[in-house]
RNA sequence: CAAGUAAGCAGGGUGAUCGCGUGCGCGGAGGUGCACGAGGAAAGUCCGAGCUCCGUAGAGCAGGGUGCUGGGUAACACCCAGUGGGGGCGACCCCAAGGAAAGUGCCACAGAAACAUACCGCCGGCAUCCGCCGGUAAGGGCGAAAUGGUGAGGUAAGAGCUCACCGGCAGCCGGGUGAUCGGCUGGCCGGGCAAACCCCAUCUGGAGCAAGACGAAUAGGAAGGUGCGGCGCUUCGGCGCCUAAGGGCUGCUCGUCCGAGGCCUUCGGGUAGCGUCGCUUGAGGCGGCGGGCAAUCGCCGUCGUAGAUAGAUGAUCACCACCGGCCGCGCCGUAAGGGCGGUCGGGACAGAACUCGGCUUACGGCUUACUUGGACU
RNA sequence: GGCGACGUGGCCAAGUGGUUAAGGCGGGGGUCUGCAAAACCCCUAUCGUCGGUUCGAUUCCGACCGUCGCCU
């Protein structure tokens, strides 16, 4: 889980987000990045019912915060960031969620400079 | 051993590290310590209630639900015990199961005829013949359904026309609170569908915690156009009162309330917005005693058990149980099989969102009792 | 979380307790033509699934499955 301070919560922040970020994503996922003046970082999840009932979409969604918690350190400050999950993850491991989202990230640039070679 | 029927039980445990939510404590604060943290279905939202608001919820009609009897319950379409009917060799299981002499409607095709009837046949009369008239529901044929069934008597042929038994109906007597059961007597009795309209009995206001309450802020929104009966006051901006037209009260009527209210265009704001409450102790769980065949009820004792709001219970790992496969053993056993050790794999259905009582659906497993069949003693 | 509506050929859809379930768009085949177009003919349906009521169900009743909409 992430602490209360990194996360994305109303409503006109994640259609914010999702209509003026940049985007990067595969078939397991979609990441929107959009900068803020700022210097939180924010991270919002969104699992629809396409993804499935909802003991998977729990699962997804917890998942999914407990990487982006990890590897809260490695990402730039001063940004929004939306993960919207794509039916296919309902099926996906810890791993494979963990290579998307770290895929995602170095696309749209939300890593710092240091880890971005490294991606 | 195989197949099956019913009832009940629990839905792995312990610990470590990194995290999340709530409560309590400490601290000026960043924080920090301790405790607790999904289900039997939390699901589907199919019923019933509590609770909240609407204030026209009141009366009548309409509409909707229920439908064998008795009991349980806050209530129910649920549960228990019975009655009747149906299924199964059986243990057992299933049934929206009031009324078709209140009325209306429908019963396709086939068939002579579907609720009022004679096609073939049979019998009688007339007739040279073709055939015509009458009687007849025993037989043929049609159909999902055709005048109660079997046997005997009877008759021109037949027919409850008569008789016996069975089925059905009505009355009386008896048992039972009752559904209904048993016995006797009687006249011999003529379709189906009410999950068709309907009749009868009985229940029923509507919406739902995004209900709703409080607080902060905006705002008693602004501008323009248009419309407006009377009376009173007026600082001439307006304000108060009365009634008509009109309107609200989920469909209609009674009734009742609002009432010269407004309406149109443009702009701005709001739009499960923010905080707190509602929000978890409730028809509660467990144990004992007592009443009852049971569902369940009464009394006493005892326990404290999730409350999130982009929505908390997750990630990683170790060990021990459990189940399955494979391998090994100088283990037990005549054998099927069991035991020990190793290794690999597995653990279903599914995530609280106001709270309860049910129903339905999804799901892996264990225990007990019983039934039928087979083998052995 | 709550409330509600709808499922009929590939698509849009009408329909009703009864013999073979309208119509349009599309697709396939054929007739016509030197070849095509147009026109005409033919073909293309477990009525979402499973039970029940009925002699008979797409229709009536119930339970599931799926899709869509609404909440100030």
């Amino acid at each position: 889980m992430l602490p209360k301070q990194h996360r994305l919560l109303r409503t006109r922040d994640f259609t914010r987000v999702r209509r003026r970020g940049r985007s990067a994503g595969d078939s397991l996922l979609v990441l929107y990045v959009l900068p803020v003046r700022s210097p939180d970082l924010r991270v919002g999840f969104s699992v629809s019912k396409r993804v499935g009932k909802a003991v998977t979409r729990n699962r997804v969604k917890r998942v999914m915060r407990e990487i982006a918690r990890r590897d809260l350190g490695k990402m730039r400050r001063g940004q929004d960031l939306v993960f919207i999950a794509r039916p296919a993850a309902a099926q996906a491991t810890y791993a494979d969620l963990d290579a998307s989202m770290a895929r995602a990230l170095g696309k749209t640039g939300a890593l710092r400079a240091e880890e971005t070679r490294h991606a």
